[in-house]
DNA sequence: TGACAACCGGAGGGTCCCTCCGTATAGTTC
DNA sequence: GAACTATACGGAGGGACCCTCCGGTTGTCA
């Protein structure tokens, strides 16, 4: 192996490699039509069938998509910026209200994408590095409207955003008889946030 | 059709005959190895392998149980059981402590079985009428503590068991990357619990 | 013990996931 | 614009799993 030099440039150009026009394509197409696909037909679709809406051969999919983990992935990966870009929106107005209104946004958008949310929490605990990436980039949008409740006093101290995340999340997960009802839940809890325990 | 009357006694007969001895003592061997694989194995155990397990043919893992779901059901059914009967223990003792005493056992029964209660939920939107009786049994098995912390003022008046349980789990099924998390992540919760809006 | 209803087992058809490889095409060079 | 090659495409097919069906077996009762 004397060419360990020039194999590792290689590999490296691989990774940003300019990827063909028709790949490119390909990859546009199928990601749109899995998105539609999840959202229609809820997690359990076939990937075939996804292949077939985006008139593509089932290895073309498989080729952009190594799993269908991989490709739920990239559906959350742009459906996350969306709620990350509604927080950044959130920055001034009242302390509370804009904590409170983006997680309203939060769990509205779970509510429509309740098939996709469910596939997706059933995959956090098992090795999802780029799930990973979406949980801390919402995260870091979340933060600054928690800090900025909390530097108003408005919210307890002792919560983190990861915290009030997942509580958020975990109660937008609830398949509710009543839908009213997962707004009322929301509000409870968010009470609890008010709540200050005495030190 | 001039023999409804008994068709119709006959099919109230079936409900209700005795089954066979082997088929009874097959239908525990299924359950119990059933039990056993979904601790074990995760949500996705194939019943094939369960039947395996069991030393059955997968043909009467499925006569006893028409599909996945229904034996999912039957195994939640005894552990939901479990639950019903510590909250019927609590019934006495400050009625806060035993409300939350009941919720973190819940969520501590949870995260031991969290592949199952996780399947058990994704499920639960979709027609699952022996999985609403079991619903119905946590409900009427919590809502005396409930409403005796309520009646005690130290909960807020405007929650229904419902309410509360779905929240609980909600909570519970959240992966948390740091397992203390979740117990904190109650206690806000339930926090919000004692906070009494302004009528 | 005989007869029959109830029950058992597992082969097999259908669906889906993912891999592999022969074929087609975009991009490049002259 | 022709020839060449790296890149990408399509879909057949192997494997896993779900569930059904039916010929054979066993419990039960007279």
């Amino acid at each position: 192996m004397s060419t360990v030099g020039t194999t590792e440039l290689d590999a490296q150009a691989l990774l940003t490699r300019p990827k063909r026009a028709d790949a490119r394509r390909n990859y546009e197409k199928v990601l749109a039509a899995a998105r539609e696909a999840f959202a229609e037909g809820g997690e359990a679709t076939a990937l075939e069938e996804i292949a077939r809406r985006a008139g593509v051969g089932i290895g073309t999919l498989y080729r952009h998509f190594p799993n269908r983990q991989a490709l739920l992935e990239a559906v959350y990966m742009d459906e996350v910026e969306v709620v990350c870009r509604s927080a950044a929106e959130l920055q001034d107005g009242d302390p509370w209200e804009a904590l409170s209104a983006w997680f309203e946004s939060l769990i509205g958008y779970l509510a429509t994408k309740r098939a996709l949310a469910a596939e997706l929490l059933d995959y956090m605990d098992k090795d999802a590095s780029l799930f990973q990436v979406c949980r801390k980039s919402l995260f870091s949008a979340g933060e600054p409207l928690l800090e900025r409740a909390q530097a108003a006093g408005v919210v307890r101290g002792d919560v983190t955003i990861a915290d009030v995340i997942q509580m958020v999340m975990g109660i937008g997960k609830i398949p509710a008889t009543d839908p009213a009802q997962t707004g009322h839940l929301l509000r409870v809890a968010l009470d609890g946030l008010r709540y200050t325990p005495k030190s």
